[in-house]
RNA sequence: GGCGCAUUGGUGUAGUUGGUUAACACGCUGCCCUCUCAAGGCAGAGAUCACGGGUUCGAGUCCCGUAUGCGCUACCA
């Protein structure tokens, strides 16, 4: 039988980064071994569930380059099914109507209500089988549902046993019946729920493996519970580590931000492939030990065999914008910028400038060559791709701004800089065939004229070229910005007016 | 409260059926390179493998206990 896995995801917010390493594991997993990735969308809490949210589940997976098969699968147009799935265990005896009036619960004070009861339980003697409705008559319990009692339907589960699965990763997992309270499989409102509804799409859909968070760990037993009532082989399980915040806790939006959504990797300048690559890192691990995968590597390298069992930190920094998130995933980002084909990157810088309204159609035609070059000369030290129209907005635009710390560093340390930069503009306008290495003897001749030393002229050109401290190989820099641009800019005095500026004299 | 899962340097991980100085990547420190910053090269710091007991000639690797963390325990998903 060919393999058939899932991502199912309720669209009740942006695509979370945990959420979105399922779907990738999932999705090397199908394409690894020629199986199917489905899509199917869980709304069934219609009130959280939005369309915006779904289509930024699509365009993540579309932006990490998961494509799925068939047609997305929507849970709620499936409730009449589950709710058919509920009714025809009541006929067979494998569920019940509990006409218990439903309980109010409050979200926050939930789990002290859970350890209450579980203390009340444990002291009154009862347990996960004393409802009282388990054993109504058939007669009597139709009865009541036809009077127009309100009812939940609940499973019925044995008395003595354990079930028990193997799961993937984690090993034989099993779990006594006494364990597992007699679940609700549809709310009085005729509403199904999560476990029910799972396992029914599952089946519809022909899945075979599911591989999801290990949250739902200890809920597998009630859904394989499910699965032998509705005499359905039950698929193989492989449970995935949670990835958790830097203080262990659970990754959440409302705590830690936009650093949990995957939209924000997009927003801030990540290559797709290296967000990707890094997050195939987080919980698993290729048997060789090369780390920088593209997706064939991955594909072909991945194996449920190399998932971890203990959950990972995903070690971001709040409030330093330097170590916004993990370390290792800005470093992969910058590996991917200077080292993927230049091609493939084009179109991304290109995104941005034209974000940046930095974008001009000759980079399309005739500037395309020159563009190329630029790129490939300042990709080299950049760690995301806004660093292009950041850093790197001086290569694509006259207006640009100077650093302070570069204009204190570079400029303003030496006085006669003032004079002998538009000084050797001359020179450098006088130079017949500009490129970087007649740019770099004109240079170090007029430092030689003048009695400086190269570096002063150097780092000051730098500055006035491109605002900025630091940068590539300043006679790449001369030429990539070309002889008219570089000439111009020695002798602008824009730098010198912030100086005054800062310094509040003329 | 109950049940389950986990625990290797700051972080991500490797450590195949127990066998010498616990490996790799990121980060960190120093040096080299050099016009700056990166990259690259070299060197280095950092782990009594959560703790305590066992089993064994020998345990990160097996067993038991403890602690801590996480998860589930809901007419949420």
């Amino acid at each position: 039988m060919s393999i058939r896995v899932r991502f199912a995801p309720s669209p009740t917010g942006y695509l979370h980064i945990g959420a979105a390493r399922s779907a990738l594991f999932n999705w090397l997993y199908a394409r690894k071994l020629g199986g199917k990735f489905l899509l199917r969308i869980e709304d069934t809490d219609l009130q959280r569930s939005t369309d915006e949210s779904t289509r930024s589940i699509i365009d993540g997976l579309k932006w990490l380059g998961l494509d799925y098969d068939e047609e997305i699968v929507f849970q709620s147009a499936n409730a009449p099914k589950h709710r058919a799935a509920a009714n025809r265990l009541i006929a067979e005896g494998k569920a019940y109507r509990d006409f218990t009036p439903k309980e109010k619960r409050d979200d926050a004070t939930m789990k002290e209500g859970i350890a209450e009861r579980a203390r009340a339980h444990a002291a009154e003697g009862t347990d996960h089988r004393s409802n009282p409705f388990r054993d109504l008559s058939a007669e009597e319990s139709d009865r009541r549902a036809t009077s127009g009692e309100p009812f939940a339907v609940r499973l019925k589960i044995a008395k003595e046993g354990r079930t028990h699965f193997d799961d993937i990763v984690y090993g034989p997992q099993e779990r006594n019946y006494s364990e597992i309270e007699d679940l609700v499989l549809l709310r009085s409102d005729g509403h199904p729920l999560y476990n029910l509804s799972v396992v029914i799409d599952d089946i519809e859909m022909g899945i075979t493996h599911v591989i999801r968070g290990q949250d739902h760990l200890t809920n597998t037993h009630k859904q394989v519970l499910l699965y032998e009532a509705l005499n359905t082989p039950v698929p193989q399980f492989a449970h995935l580590p949670l990835i958790l915040a830097p203080n262990k806790g659970k990754l959440s939006k409302r705590k830690h931000g936009e650093v949990v959504s995957l939209t924000t990797y997009r927003d801030r300048g990540f290559v797709p492939a290296a967000f990707r690559n890094f997050l195939a890192l987080l919980g698993w691990s290729p048997s060789e030990t090369k780390e920088i995968l593209g997706l064939q590597e991955l594909t072909q390298e991945f194996s449920l065999a190399g998932i971890g069992r203990a959950n990972s930190i995903f070690n971001f920094q709040e409030n330093d914008p330097r170590h916004w998130t993990d370390d290792k995933a800005l470093w992969m980002n910058a590996e991917y910028i200077r080292t993927m084909p230049i091609d493939e990157l084009l179109p991304m810088v290109k995104a941005e400038l034209r974000a940046n309204r930095l974008w001009r159609d000759e980079y399309e035609d005739d500037a395309r060559e020159w563009l190329t070059r630029a790129v490939a000369l300042i990709r080299q030290r950049f760690h995301t791709l806004k660093d292009f129209s950041e850093q790197g907005r001086a290569y694509f635009s006259d207006d640009f701004d100077f650093e302070p710390t570069a204009v204190n560093k570079n400029l303003k340390k030496e006085p006669r800089l003032k004079e002998l930069l538009p000084a050797f503009a001359e020179k450098l306008e006088q130079v017949d065939t500009f490129s970087a290495e007649s740019a770099e003897a004109a240079l170090r001749q007029f430092a030689d004229e003048q009695g400086v030393k190269a570096g002063l002229l150097i780092n000051g050109s730098r500055t006035m070229l491109t605002g900025q401290a630091v940068g590539p190989s300043m006679f790449e820099v001369f030429e990539i910005l070309g002889q008219n641009r570089s000439v111009e800019r020695l002798r602008s005095g824009v730098p010198w007016f912030a100086i005054a500026d800062a310094l509040g004299d003329v």
